[in-house]
DNA sequence: AATGAATGAGCCTTCATTCAT
DNA sequence: CATGAATGAAGGCTCATTCAT
């Protein structure tokens, strides 16, 4: 007899789902979905390829439930709590925000989902869903600095130009990083993200 | 059946090897190296996939021979025709070869030779000799670059700090970006230059 | 815990036994044997697919000890009951039987029985005891019906010929029938029965 | 030097996706269609999984382009080159149909569509052309026999009723012994023939 | 040289079966 | 007794590679 009761059980399972998805994050963001196999993500996991069928019912359910997963589990939670400290500067919330994206606790996690999507955005035939998901989560950083990038501008703090135009480059160079070469973030961090924001600062 | 001497017979032979090279350039960059199948070089190319086969032996040949080609072909002749151009600054000169790197007249080639590096560098077991070829590769960059970035440190163009550490973090942008997204590059390249060296110009 | 003595649990678990084994019968007859899923099975006995597996070793088991308690339960104890009524003729006794057989109360069940076992006889490699099972069921129909074809032939009720050939056919067109198109016994039975017999009906 | 011309090239082609098509009537008629598995059809074509794939894209179209082969193949050459034979009476042309239907030359092939088509039947979730198809060759047979039955029942020689209904019974009755058992034709057709169309002729 | 027919290894997915609780 | 988590064998399909013509 093992007692477990019902939210013991429910628990477990979420871990487990978790689990595989934390994986999957992981490997899909390492080599690409199409190049992802089940079986990387199952023994990323250390399950069967099995278990990870008894959680989900596709390649594509794994990928779609694990972004949502991340996004929930990651972004919303702790991406922006600072973004809207008016105590600093837009040019140095520009700098925090770029930080913390990639030296949050779970970096693998959010650095994974930023280069998901990447890859997501590159793919022809995506499905309706999940265009709307990778609209929707370029959106978000969209939405989140573009503000800041007017307010630089009006404060003269950041070059003059198309803000809009000026907020893709510097995502491009953001995403292409992370996508290219994820280490980079390891090590002088502060400083690195200093150089990157020359790229758009007034002098 | 018009008999042809040796020669003309090798050239077509050539021709014909570059023809799908050219090809698999294209298609390796384009769509990554595992992701690419044979049927799409050969379509690319306009052969069946059978000759593909006759004229290599496996996809890695084709790989592997087709950078090399690229390089010999595209690299060396005329990569750097202007960077040795003393009538302007280090600075310009870094401008122009970024410039240069991604609008040359054959782009398709060079660019590509590129974006497969950069696959390449992030595939693991990669055969000693392509790692041998990425590597020196690399080496090729760095080595074009790293003078003028001294150079312009110490004209005052170019900010202070670890030479070999600033160049990385403009290559790693680079490459990034084209890894990314390499429509970048379509619109507004200069002005797009422009901004990108900023992160390294002093003002 | 309500203490139940040994014969309420032997109860209770035949009882779940029966309600698996009816389950099986049905699912197996609706799909054939080899499209039938433990799955099903369960759903269909609204019980977990492990517990199915508790009270049998294996899918063929399953197949074997339902077909077996079917037969036991069902057949012996009604199927006939009316059949040796000597009250109406040979002809008359042939059609009761066919209406009966397609529409007795626990139609479901005998009607799956003979189902199943028109899909094993279509099954090769046939573990013995099943051939065995087989053969000794499609008797059961013959021994049954032969005397009767046999004095209705005698009565001139019957067309002449081999009593048994006759009889083949009229059992093929039977079984074809409840292989093919169960629901063919839904609406008009007695009119649809009363065709089928002018087949052997003398005019 | 291999100096085949295109027609021969093509003619070959054909014959090998004749082969693989005749190999999948029989299997697919053999087993079902989910039953049936690639491998039983390459075998039994004598070819490699792999080269079906080559010649159909899917299971669903080898199934699709083997019945419009067959049907194009058998039905149309012959199936009713003697139905409009006007000498003979309308209950005789039901059984000649009958006969050839099951004697015709190449047995397999027309049996095999014909319960291939039972088998679609019964089936759930038919893609739009699949369904289409099933019903198409349902009329077929049901356009061509209906004004035979009406016929007969003008002439007194096919006992009265809804000839529709009437029609349906017989087909049913056929499509049954042939999905139940094939081998029902083999010996003493003609009489097994006389002994089915017992139902439907009046006295 | 050139084509495309032919093969088989490998990946996604399903499902019977076993096991921990 | 009961559940459902976990495993792995097997089948559909793709694609690199070889071969006949």
């Amino acid at each position: 007899m093992a007692p477990q009761n019902k939210e013991q059980l429910d628990q477990k399972k979420h871990e487990r789902k978790a689990q595989i998805m934390r994986a999957a994050i992981k490997v899909f963001a390492e080599n690409g979905i199409k190049l992802t196999k089940i079986s990387m993500i199952a023994k990323e996991a250390k399950v069967s390829h099995g278990l990870v069928y008894h959680y989900f019912t596709s390649k594509d359910e794994i990928l779609y439930a694990s972004l949502d997963w991340a996004v929930e589990e990651h972004k919303s939670a702790k991406l922006f709590q600072e973004l809207n400290d008016h105590e600093v500067s837009p040019l140095e919330q520009i700098k925090q925000f770029t930080l913390f994206a990639f030296t949050e606790s779970d970096t693998e996690i959010s650095n994974g989902v930023f280069r998901i999507i990447q890859n997501l955005s590159s793919t022809n035939d995506l499905p309706e869903h999940l265009v709307q998901f990778v609209e929707k989560a370029g959106q978000f950083y969209i939405e989140s600095l573009y503000p800041l990038f007017v307010e630089g501008q009006n404060s003269g703090e950041i070059i003059k130009g198309d803000a809009e135009e000026l907020l893709g480059i510097y995502l491009t160079v953001l995403s292409g990083i992370m996508a290219d070469d994820p280490a980079f973030w390891k090590d002088n961090t502060e400083q690195k993200v200093g150089i990157l924001t020359r790229m758009i600062s007034e002098r």
